[in-house]
DNA sequence: TAAAAATGAGTTGTATACATCTCATAGGGA
DNA sequence: TCCCTATGAGATGTATACAACTCATTTTTA
């Protein structure tokens, strides 16, 4: 399956499981898997700082290395700008966006808010196997002392992904969902050495609580310990900028 | 009107229009401009159902009628993709998004609580200049009864426009934004013929209401009006919905 | 010498031919 | 007559050559 994309030695750490198979009688064509996994990865490559902000992109490189033309690269990046994390000037460059305290306030903030909604509007039932996902989870994180960043990053999607799960509008979970690496990116980026200790005790904490309130089926529950988490991190945050600026 | 995107030396009758001077630092290159006029037309016939949903739309066409090629058109067309407005199957065309109650509910419901979030963190102050507008506005509505359903439109989105410029966050503006197209449509396409004089009836007192916070400069209430108008509206159209479904 | 203009490399935007996919329709076989 | 297959039109996705643009460097000129 991932030979097909030509990024041989990566494509396995990626988890070539999850979610394609929701797709709902929506293109699942092979063009459109091919999208979804070159944007996947660099958006995972923008998040977890490989490319770090305000550096250029190498268009030409990085249509080498996924074996496609620009055109579709071109796509991707055309929607990774949309979305806030790079930006392209003509004659210029692509370049990965800088990391501005006021802008990286505004998404906190806003996704911190839509988490409260998480709950709301009949939210989809906790399947079994996303629940048994959870507690695997919750016994990873309690176990690890000392996460690497990318290890991190694997928990901290993957609980994302378990309470997106629970939300029953696409439109409120895309939102939702786009606003999540925006914030993500910010925090590793104002983390990157210092407390990475204390990140993973912020999950720590996440992924036990949630696992709390998700076996008693209390889905509101889990928006405000979301959003308690996201206003802990805010709040940490701001001394952070507030030192820089 | 559209001879002047006819990509020749013809810049200079570009522009000396709309907000694109608040641009701040970020590309005002002629393609933008290009790029966000037949955006925004599109846009707008969709909204205002002239490309009507479950249509299909003719890329090559189109093409012509702007005078550029399938390429450019493309990249709106992937925007109003992920706008929720268009869907695109490969080999087989794109077409006008079909509205479905769910959805459209879905859509209304986020704007509604984006709405309130309207006065928070340091709204932008009015400018006097926003406010003579509005009260024009005010003027104009309160005079025309029965009004057209594209002089609606208007009317619709230079209140919208008033509104968002008090948001400070441009993610939550853009955000706001977005919803405000896929909820209009959903309103135009069910009060088409029916409810005209009930549209008009109240964006009249949407009009007024806002007129007088922002004279007081509370801003805050505007966020709730707006709240109160689309909770309105949403119950409106519950009824319409259910008597169909 | 210094400032201004020209040149060039490098990048993004555009046009266009081609590949791939879907669906409808026509034709042949049972 | 009916069903299955194949073929074709027509659409989107891709590759690639070219145009337009920016910036740095070099050359020219005062």
């Amino acid at each position: 399956m991932q030979e097909k994309y030509h990024l041989s030695n990566k494509v396995d750490t990626i988890n070539a499981d999850d979610e394609i198979s929701e797709s709902f009688l929506i293109d699942t064509s092979p063009w459109r898997s091919r999208f979804d996994f070159v944007y996947r990865e660099i958006r995972r490559r923008i998040v977890l700082l490989d490319y770090l902000p305000e550096s250029k992109l190498d268009i030409k490189n990085i249509s080498k290395e996924f074996k496609i033309s620009r055109t579709p690269i071109r796509s991707v990046m055309q929607r990774l700008e949309r979305e806030g994390l790079v930006m392209t000037k003509h004659g210029v460059g692509t370049i990965v966006t800088g990391i501005i305290p006021s802008q990286s306030r505004d998404a906190i903030q806003l996704r911190l808010h839509l988490a409260t909604l998480i709950g709301e509007a009949d939210p989809k039932p906790i399947d079994s196997i996303s629940l048994e996902g959870l507690e695997l989870l919750n016994k990873r994180t309690l176990n690890n002392n000392n996460m690497s960043q990318s290890e991190l990053y694997k928990c901290y999607e993957q609980l994302h992904e378990f309470k997106c799960k629970l939300i029953s509008s696409d439109l409120l979970r895309e939102t939702y969902d786009q606003m999540y690496y925006r914030t993500v990116r910010v925090w590793f980026f104002y983390m990157k050495q210092l407390t990475l200790a204390e990140l993973s005790e912020s999950i720590k904490t996440d992924v036990s609580q949630t696992l709390n309130a998700a076996k008693r089926d209390d889905i509101r529950a889990i928006g405000f310990i979301t959003r308690n988490a996201i206003s802990a991190m805010l709040h940490r945050l701001n001394l952070l900028m507030m030192a820089e600026e």
